[in-house]
DNA sequence: TCAATTACGAAACTGAAGTATCGTAATGGG
DNA sequence: CCCATTACGATACTTCAGTTTCGTAATTGA
C-alpha cells in the first residue's frame, strides 16, 4: 500500500505555526485560510486536503498548544477538583470568548468538530469522573447528587459567564464556584 | 421634522414573517438574507435599512415570537425559581442549539448584538432577582452564597449542555438542577 | 411649486469559506 | 521503465454577508 505522491511532511507544522500565530493576532473571526495559506507558502487546496473546515484546523492548532497541560495531583480528591475547575477557567479565560464562541456554532453546525472538541476536553472530563468517584468513596462529598450534574454545575457557569453574560471568569470564581458545589 | 420619505410600515412585518419562516425551515445557519428579501418582496438594501446585520434581524424575530412568555407566580418564591428554570430551559430547548450557538456567536463579536440579546432575557433576570430576595427576606435560602452565582448556578449548566456537551437539557433536568442549587 | 430630505429598488461589488478543474510532480509496483 | 496513484499549486468558481452607487419615489417645509 502507501502508493502515490506522499505528504510533504513539514507543510501540516508551518500552517499550523502560521495559523497559531494568525489565531493570536486577529482572532477567530478574523482568521482568514487565504492568509494562512500565503503566510505557511502552501496553495489553499493542499490546506484544505488536511483540515476540511477553518473549525478543524482551529481545533488542530488549540490541540497543539495546549499539549500536555498538566493534571492537578494533590492526593486529595476534592482539592483536585477544585483546581481541575480552576484550570478550565484559566483555558476558557485564555482562549476568549471570541474562539469558544466560534467553536461552539462550528461543532453545533458539524458532528465531526463536535467530535473534535470533545477530545479537547476528554482527559480532563475522564480525570474529573475518577476524582469524583474517589471522594465519594472516601465520603468527602455526597451521594445525593449525580456526578454528572455535579460536573455540570461546576463547569456550566463558567462558559455561561464567558459566552453569555461576559462577565470575567478567573480561577478564583471557578475554585469559589467548585468548593460550593463540592459540598452540596 | 420628519422630513422625507417615510417608511412602508408593512414592510417590517413582511420581512419578520418571512425570516421567522426560513429560520424555522432551515435553522440559523441556512437562514439567507438575500432569500428573505426575495420572499418578503423587498430589495436587500431595504432590509439592512432596519437591521444592520443578519444577528439584529434573528433577534427582532424571536423577540416578536417570543412574545409575552408567561412569568410564574405561585406566591412561593422558591417554587417559582424552580419554575422560572423550567421556562428557560424549555426555551432554549426549542430554540435548538444552533441558533443560541449562532447568536453567542455574533454577541462576542458586536456588543450591539450582545445588548439586544440581554434585553432578551431581561425581564426573567430582573423576576429571578426578585424571587431571590424574597426567598432570601423569607428565610427559605441561605444567604452564605451569593445571588449573581446562584442564577449562574442554575441557568449555567442550561447552556453548557446546549452548547457544549450536547446532553439534553429538558424542564425536568432543570428543575432538578434549580431545587439543588436553591437548597445550598 | 420647488427644494431638501429620506426611502426604495436594482445592480455591481468586496471579502471570505469552501469546491472544482487541471496540469504537473513524486512515489511504489510490475 | 511505465503505470496507477496520490500530492501539489494555480486558477476559477459558488455562496453568502454586507457595502456602495445611483436613479427614482414620497414626504415636509418654505
Amino acid at each position: 500500500m502507501a502508493a502515490g505522491r506522499p505528504r510533504e511532511l513539514a507543510t501540516d507544522g508551518r500552517i499550523l505555526t502560521a495559523a497559531g500565530a494568525l489565531l493570536v493576532e486577529r482572532g477567530y473571526a478574523g482568521l482568514s485560510i487565504d492568509e494562512v495559506a500565503i503566510r505557511a507558502g502552501i496553495a489553499k487546496t493542499t490546506l484544505y486536503r488536511r483540515w476540511p473546515t477553518k473549525a478543524h484546523l482551529v481545533v488542530a492548532v488549540i490541540t497543539v498548544l495546549q499539549g500536555g497541560a498538566p493534571m492537578p495531583d494533590t492526593g486529595d480528591p476534592v482539592q483536585d477538583l477544585v483546581e481541575l475547575a480552576a484550570g478550565i477557567a484559566e483555558a476558557l479565560r485564555a482562549a476568549g470568548a471570541g474562539l469558544v464562541a466560534g467553536l461552539v456554532v462550528a461543532a453545533a453546525e458539524d458532528p465531526t468538530v463536535r467530535e473534535q472538541v470533545d477530545a479537547l476536553w476528554r482527559g480532563r472530563r475522564e480525570v474529573a469522573a475518577g476524582l469524583l468517584r474517589r471522594a465519594a468513596d472516601a465520603g468527602r462529598i455526597s451521594e445525593t447528587v449525580d456526578h454528572g450534574v455535579r460536573l455540570d454545575l461546576i463547569v456550566g457557569p463558567l462558559y455561561y459567564r464567558l459566552l453569555v453574560t461576559g462577565d470575567p471568569i478567573d480561577p478564583e470564581y471557578a475554585r469559589a464556584v467548585a468548593r460550593a458545589v463540592l459540598a452540596m
